[in-house]
DNA sequence: GTCTATAGTAAGATAGAC
DNA sequence: GTCTATCTTACTATAGAC
């Protein structure tokens, strides 16, 4: 908070612009100075190195990882379903910075790995806490994890949109989500109303 | 065939491994040649440049799934249950060529997101002819994805081996693609046998 | 806080010996 | 077919002016 420079937050976002259309090693200081409007040595006045720009884009994801737990925390619809929905949801704050760590975990960055792995293991323990039920909890996040693959794999991305690809099929996803929690419901639950 | 000099095929295997094992930018020349224990020189004798190099990968992931997808067809357990359990064995040879596109398509290499394309549309429709329901294909085709997602997410990867999220947790996930397949049949023929 | 200029390094690729 | 030596380019990072 405290109302960080700008300048700082033009650069991040055109650090994650770059990576995530065009690749990491496309996101060169002076490529990533140019499209945020500034000098290299500009940039280099907030981000002392590139690494500490990459470790910009780790605090990014953690903050909005947090943001989207609130949400999915309290989404009407629930947990599983928000989950699935937004999976596909491209051009997000949450979604570019996703990205651009996973990136960055595939060119072996320092502690990008670990940050993926907190953010997916809360959303596993929402779903989880919802459905009351490992298998099924597991099978949910897949199909959500499977339509990221699709919606973040490249050449399918649409930024500001859902993904080409599932256009149209989403709503029969979330129908095998129903499915899946109406199974966990029986399974835990046999006798119960 | 005609067996290509073992040289190339070295220097294929090396420039995989680092890409997959490190991220692309590590493949540089010197150290691809170094891992294939041979000379700068000796690499570009072979691969004329290094998007030459890159070329020869996506060839290779072509013929490696085309292979995959004779398996597949005739594999006892049907294609769906054979995609999704494949679909966490990290370390084949189908694998390793898979990963190394991704990565390439990440940074906008020509033709390599029309390759993954390519073979995905391929498993679909395997898929799909099992099935005779798009929605249940499409169910069945994200759970291995999901999987997959896990298994080539940087971190979780164990080469040679199932991934291991999901040691355990692989079971569960073809009991749901049994549910998913019983619930097309039920579909396609409410009324018959 | 932002710029220009530049040092230092590493990468891709070529040439020619063996 | 494989090597060493070398050229050229591009990237990261520093220094110091404004």
């Amino acid at each position: 908070m405290a109302r960080p420079p700008a300048a700082r937050e033009k650069i991040l976002a055109a650090y994650c612009a770059i990576v995530s259309s065009e690749g990491e090693r496309a996101a060169t200081l002076e490529a990533t100075a140019a499209r945020a409007g500034v000098s290299k040595g500009g940039l280099l006045y907030h981000f002392k190195s590139k690494d500490a720009l990459a470790d910009g884009v780790l605090d990014g994801l953690r903050q909005a990882a947090e943001a989207d737990l609130d949400r999915m925390r309290q989404s009407p619809e629930g947990p599983s379903r928000y989950f699935v929905r937004t999976s596909v949801e491209t051009g997000t704050e949450l979604d570019t910075f996703f990205v651009v760590v996973m990136r960055l975990a595939a060119g072996q960055h320092p502690g990008a790995a670990e940050a993926l792995a907190a953010v997916h293991g809360s959303w596993w323990q929402l779903i989880r806490e919802e459905v009351g039920d490992d298998a099924v909890a597991d099978a949910i996040m897949l199909l959500g994890d499977g339509m990221y693959h699709h919606a973040a794999m490249p050449g399918s991305s649409a930024p500001g949109s859902t993904a080409g690809y599932f256009r149209g099929r989403l709503d029969a996803v979330l129908d095998q989500v129903d499915e899946l929690r109406a199974l966990a419901r029986s399974r835990t639950s046999p006798d119960a109303g």
